[in-house]
DNA sequence: GCAAAAATAGGACGATCATCAAGATTTGGT
DNA sequence: ACCAAATCTTGATGATCGTCCTATTTTTGC
């Protein structure tokens, strides 16, 4: 298991139990979104959900424990959520890279994503959990673009389509500030996701093993 | 003058005061990029910079106040710099674009901006004077990139200009929480940024006017 | 049904927050 | 040198924070 370093489990024995920490969960959930981590306070989770102050930490005593299940929650559901809207049949190698651009920036275009990782970027900044679950996170969502990085253009070493994978989900991310929910330029985010799904997947097809090197050594 | 709603005017009018004002800003700067939004408060800046906390709200009798000169300052500083890298003579347009990416990436390596702005963005979400200053931070970005992607390919349009530097902004952007100072992937922004460097221009050559209407149509 | 365990209510704790008020000190113009 | 204004110290304000403690109520195992 190594679970020596972090294992949140969640709190809850009996079923009101439960059902209170998923309300919990919820409204920290709800209230980290709308309010942003500012507002995030056990107090305030608290009213969002209609418990006491006490009862809340009777089941999270520590405010970090809520963090990290918290964290854990909302990581697993976007993996599944990537997994499911990926396996698609009947699907060539280069209309599922399509898909998954056209999902994430769709995805980036939700208040829940926009807001959400904004503020998980900045807490990764100085909070350690934080930060190695979003890396985590991002480490899945790059194996799962280089998979069909490597399908579509097999001639490239694992190092190269890692590092184009980066790129590619780098670049969708960055939109995030500036074309996502309520962002300035979020009319734009059609034109982007349309040039994101056929620039990059022409950038696949193009790059030959050695490009990235030669490129990497003559601006060096 | 229109100064209705934002006009941070910075305080101190004695030699004195200006001084201790200056002290106040970097010590609210370095607080904000070394511990984080968390740890941004009026009693941390004070100690920061071995002054009370009385005098620190003598100077700035509210908050927010502190927050709006220091943005102006920080975005003021980062527009100047822009410009003074940027104008370099003897150098071609696309020399000059390249040179934007490269400083772009460069600068997001440091320290400094990567805390910052993942700070700004998740700070921007619910602050109305933040996301402003923001969006004015990077319009003139975008101003500044799409100068040389119309001189390099004068056939586009004002709005597939705007769209071309929008799109390459936010995919260097987006390096930040992965490639920047201490993120997982730093190891790797040497390669990113040739790849930038390289298949940004490309783009910017090759797109046709018309191209980006098709591509979004044809998505839709 | 009954005892034990779990869940909840309600209040209190000390710490820290932004802001303020009043007095002491320093500064700049004259 | 003097005085008013600017600056700084000091202490206190009420609000809010996370956490804890003790009843009280609800649920579960038997």
């Amino acid at each position: 298991m190594a679970d020596t370093e972090l294992a949140p489990t969640r709190p809850g024995i009996y079923s009101r139990g439960t059902e209170t920490v998923d309300a919990i969960l919820k409204a920290a959930h709800d209230v980290l979104i709308e309010e942003g981590a500012e507002a995030f306070t056990v107090r305030r989770i608290a009213t969002e959900c209609g418990l006491r102050v006490g009862n809340v930490s009777y089941h999270f005593p520590k405010k970090e424990m809520l963090v990290q299940v918290l964290l854990d929650d909302i990581m697993e559901n976007y993996n599944t959520k990537l997994d499911v809207n990926v396996r698609q049949p009947d699907l060539s190698d280069e209309e599922r890279l399509r898909l998954v651009i056209v999902i994430c920036l769709d995805d980036i275009c939700s208040k829940r994503t926009t807001h959400l990782f904004t503020e998980l970027w900045a807490l990764a900044n100085h909070n350690d959990f934080i930060a190695e679950r979003v890396r985590g996170f991002y480490a899945k969502v790059h194996d799962v673009i280089g998979e069909y990085v490597q399908r579509i253009n097999p001639a490239l070493s694992p190092d190269e389509v890692h590092t184009l994978s980066l790129f590619i989900s780098a670049s969708m991310e960055g939109t995030t500030p500036f074309l996502g929910y309520k962002k300035p330029w979020n009319d734009k985010m059609a034109a982007i996701t349309a040039i994101s799904a056929s620039w990059f997947i022409d950038l696949v097809k193009s790059t030959k093993p050695g490009d990235i090197a030669d490129m990497t050594r003559r601006s060096s």
